[in-house]
DNA sequence: TTGAACTTTCAAAATATTTTGAAACATTTA
DNA sequence: TAAATGTTTCAAAATATTTTGAAAGTTCAA
């Protein structure tokens, strides 16, 4: 394969892999290309890549930038700004799990609490709700505290938590 | 709260996370209302309940049967078909784990691999890429398999990763 | 073997999300 | 301070996704 064939490849792939999992396309195709940029590209460069408008490419760098996962350089004597995305995956990943869940996995639990604490209804449909809902609570509450614990380990989390998960 | 109000505000919670997780919001909320449901609910029971459609209702009951989440019983005597969800929230998360590796990352991880064997350019631009794309493959290939791992263990394997987590 | 009861399918309609592009805004240079 | 250079904003347009509902399909009882 060639490498113009592959990096169209992977800034499809990436796109689509982002689109599954709610990440606006573009979003994703941008930063997929920044990852695969020796050198951090100026809006204009992004926008001939990807061939989007410029609107799009402010809007997405925004939310990348929001993300804390692509920074904005600036190079001495240039006026216009320059992009670049964050280098090591680790710490990637640490942004992108840190934000869902900030975003979308505490506000769902803070949901969760309110609502299992429904005043004393007896029907079996309330109590089996009441059950429901606690476990579920437990259940994410747990989880997200796991992913927290294994992305806190600094510097190579993934095989650091392999190797504690074989003992 | 009432309890109407609390089965609402969870069916809505949880179609909105679906949503952001790039799940069908019907189909999330679908997921929602069987959960809380003591008892199999019957196609009918879903549209009124969520006022959508016969077709959206089959449509979704299928993705969610697909997913092994939702299963299709008969009551005797009765001819139409009940839906009851998955009751264990481990074996829940363990399927969706599951069904996310096989359907989303594992056939990235296929692009992954094509695409880093790009034939012997020897651009920085190349060089780069290559670089950048195993590194990838290889930090999504633990990831993946680390996942695995941890949903592997029977039974509340949150807290037993945790345990093995903190020591 | 007909018809009643129920489910699935899928083209068209409705809705939600994304994208565009031009105006407004900001910053620097002449 | 006016013009040049560049960025952001946001209403409207384009596109993508979801939903509907009626026709076709399936199963079973009489």
């Amino acid at each position: 394969m060639k490498f113009e064939e592959a990096k169209s490849k992977f800034i499809q792939t990436w796109g689509a892999l982002g689109s599954q999992w709610g990440i606006n396309k573009t979003m994703a195709q941008i930063h997929a290309l920044l990852m695969i940029s020796p050198e951090p590209l100026s809006m204009e460069d992004i926008m001939e890549e990807l061939h989007i408008s410029r609107g799009n490419t402010s809007m997405n760098l925004r939310s990348l930038m929001d993300w804390g996962i692509v920074f904005k350089e600036y190079k001495p004597g240039e006026r216009k700004e320059f992009f670049s995305a964050e280098g090591n995956i680790d710490e990637l990943a640490r942004k992108i799990a840190r934000e869902r869940s900030r975003r979308e996995i505490k506000p769902t639990l803070r949901v969760l609490q309110d609502i299992s604490a429904i005043d004393g209804e007896e029907s079996t449909k309330a109590s089996h709700f009441k059950a429901k809902t606690e476990e579920l609570y437990d259940f994410v509450s747990r989880a997200d505290n796991m992913l927290e614990k294994i992305t806190e380990q600094k510097e190579n989390w993934i095989t650091k938590t392999i190797l504690k998960l074989m003992r």
